[in-house]
DNA sequence: TAAGATTGATCGGTCAATCTTG
DNA sequence: CAAGATTGACCGATCAATCTTA
């Protein structure tokens, strides 16, 4: 990130802080998601994503959306959210039914397989989530870091091939 | 993040507050990766990965390193580090020499077109990380973020497979 | 035996192309 | 044609097993 360019010389290069700042931001989110995704895939059968995803639908009565719908509420692209809910199909934890009033789309829905293994992997994971993050920092940096998300968050797009969530 | 379990009722559940930061944050290092790793390969030829492995071999004097250090001082696991200077490798981006002076290890080094390469391609990057990042935070919030990765990043160990950095 | 590193299988994510219905 | 969704090819990341040298 300090390698000089040879013609165009107007890059504004990070200062220290700058720098300090982004890159222990980026090796924590690395470290952070890499540590959540082994300790759930040591205490249950679910993948990260998995429990992403079943999150996201039992949060919502009837625990069912459509697949776009998914996507945009988790910051991912169309295409992910359709491989990640094949490959969930496939492992019985949701089933996918056609959808009565606009039947281009499709209905995900949870299994009662499902329902069973959010239940049980939820208890494990919300702990490694306080032990490594939520109960390291006190209540203020809680508000400083969710402002800070939210801020950038403002600033930044939804991926391409995604609707907005609502 | 809200189901009650069956037999243990110790869990403690997030607070909304609690809630609020961990989604935000999450779904922030989400999108900034796939934003900055789009824009990393619509600007250059290299991903975001390869990218990250030039910066910290041109970090240093002589530009070489060996495999588990890399490893270490990005964080990565050890054969994650291998697999990617193997496909490195084959693109031409850096090369490998045997150690003279430890012979199991390997030393990687950056080639002529890995310099190149990285030149090229890290004026939109620094760019892009302005843009989405840097310049929409205060000073403050630089200073905030930096200590809150900092600090929990002491708490988290290392990957399981990797060294420590020095 | 342990340390440095590699390999192969498997899962996850992205892009571009495609298919179907509105 | 546009919108909802799927597919296939390809790159990335992880785990367990393996190979070589100390």
């Amino acid at each position: 990130v300090q390698e000089v360019p040879a013609g165009s010389q107007e890059v504004r290069w990070l200062e220290p802080l700058e720098l300090d700042a982004w890159r222990s931001f980026q090796v924590l989110q690395a470290r952070l998601n890499a540590e959540l995704a082994r300790d759930l895939s040591t205490c249950s059968d679910l993948s990260y994503p998995d429990y992403v995803v079943l999150v996201a639908l039992t949060d919502r009565p009837g625990a069912q959306m459509r697949v776009q719908e998914l996507a945009g509420r988790l910051g991912w692209e169309k295409s992910r959210a359709s491989h990640q809910v094949t490959r969930m199909v496939s492992r019985g934890l949701v089933y996918k039914c056609p959808c009565r009033a606009d039947r281009r789309g499709a209905l995900v829905a949870v299994t009662e397989q499902g329902r069973r293994a959010i239940r049980d992997a939820a208890p494990s994971h919300v702990s490694a989530v306080r032990r490594l993050f939520i109960d390291l920092l006190s209540r203020d940096q809680l508000v400083q870091l969710r402002d800070i998300s939210t801020a950038l968050l403002g600033h930044i797009g939804a991926p391409e091939g995604c609707c907005d969530g609502p």
